[in-house]
DNA sequence: CAGAAGCGTATTGTATGCATTTTGGAGAAG
DNA sequence: CTTCTCCAAAATGCATACAATACGCTTCTG
């Protein structure tokens, strides 16, 4: 097996010298499981991705660590990690907090919302529009982000903290047993949606994201897919985070 | 110093064998932080934890990960841990997201309990009265402890974790600025809870957890005091556990 | 040929060691 | 007496080493 030389003694340095190192892979393994790199159920070694982001084992625990707390890896005792594959009846879970949570969300917001932040949830939309031709994970991604974006603006941060955690969720979720093009209908209830905010009708509001967290809960039933060497899906992300692999 | 012999190569068990032992160490830095054995703002050693549980830093810092996670310590770069100290601010975000969750519990719970989960959330409210006498932590504990029990008879697992977190906070935020003898109205509220849950109506069940929760949102205001020794306060706390410290 | 037992390998669990950073204080300069 | 600088002690960040467990394969037995 051929064995990289170990990180030189001093000079040079990694591109990313600041901050825990462990929070890039923990942000490369995430987008990776999100954008369906890395599908549900795949195994999830710890020397492997160690070795693709040049980090030793230490950091990658670290990452996984957080990642099973979010709930988007399983982490079973000696056995190791994989990517999590929620069943059904935790993803009617996830959606139920998640109904509270962004009722909460839109509750904080309506008729506060600045027209700045109203520009900027618009420009968001647009670029959900322009996403949508390639039918890729990108447009599963930015649907999920303008909740968070959302949720950002409440100015709680222990509100964004969950509302991204059960975003991400709910994008495993959709991975796993949505349609394949269910996006479309997506962007025209987030336009509804801004809309009602900036009106600021609670009750409007609430209906509205009410509405429309249903409709995305209601996209079910689909096969899964397999396989896939770890080692090619993590390269683009450890490169992205500024690593050299191996 | 006195050092520890080597752990024995075979034969004799540590008490806990099983299941990851920085479990144990994150249950009792949590507890005892919840008591407040651990104050906030008190500074959390690696090598100090990992000397009393007897386990090397490698676990305290895994336990110390996941209760920075949950907001119970803060984890500053390159300057390790502390118990979390939050401010006013954070409060009342917690205290937001905490309505917001606990809503969600009533709504599934109102009407849907059976006599035997009753029973034990009746016996759960005896034992707070018994509690109450001594004026200890202990009361703090089990007042947050019965949302927890609730939270867990909705079986909603994520719904659960979230509200044991936020539970856990406003624990550490009534330490922080509540006023001493904050858990008596608490017990009667609870009383009143649970039988309006009993009767199932969902509007009444909610009108009380809001009127609980604002209740005890409303106690604010009290100096926060200082030190101790972390040997000895987490001595009682580790060998609960099962460990022997050095 | 089926199944069980044994063994080697791969992977996780935990401890330890080294480099880096922070921190507190001694000592010199102002 | 104050303050700045520099250094040593201590704590963290990370890698590596070793032990324990799980997994798959071969092999032995019925």
């Amino acid at each position: 097996m051929p064995q990289q030389p170990p990180p030189r003694a001093s000079g040079t340095r990694r591109t990313e010298p600041r901050g825990s190192r462990a929070q890039s892979i923990y942000h490369a393994l995430r987008r990776a499981i999100l954008e369906q790199a890395l599908r549900p159920g795949m195994k999830l070694p710890e020397d492997t991705i160690g070795e693709q982001f040049g980090v030793s084992r230490t950091l990658v625990r670290e990452a996984l660590g957080r990642l099973a707390v979010e709930g988007l890896v399983e982490l079973k005792p000696n056995k190791g990690a994989s990517v999590a594959y929620p069943t059904l009846d935790e993803a009617r879970d996830v959606f139920e907090v998640r109904r509270a949570l962004e009722r909460q969300v839109v509750l904080s917001l309506a008729g506060r919302l600045t027209p700045a932040q109203i520009e900027r949830l618009e420009a968001h939309v647009r670029s959900e529009d322009a996403a949508q031709g390639r039918d890729g994970p990108e447009s599963i991604r930015l649907a999920g982000e303008l909740h968070i974006l959302l949720a950002e603006m409440t100015g709680n941060a222990l509100l964004e903290r969950y509302v991204q955690e059960v975003s991400s969720r709910c994008s495993l979720i959709l991975a796993l047993y949505g349609r394949p093009h269910s996006s479309e209908c997506a962007v025209s209830e987030h336009r509804q949606l801004i809309e009602a905010l900036r009106l600021g009708d609670p009750e409007k509001a609430v209906a509205v994201m009410d509405h429309h967290l249903e409709a995305v809960a209601a996209r079910a039933v689909l096969a899964p897919r397999t396989t896939g060497d770890i080692r090619e899906l993590l390269g683009p992300y450890a490169r992205k985070e500024g690593f050299k692999a191996s």
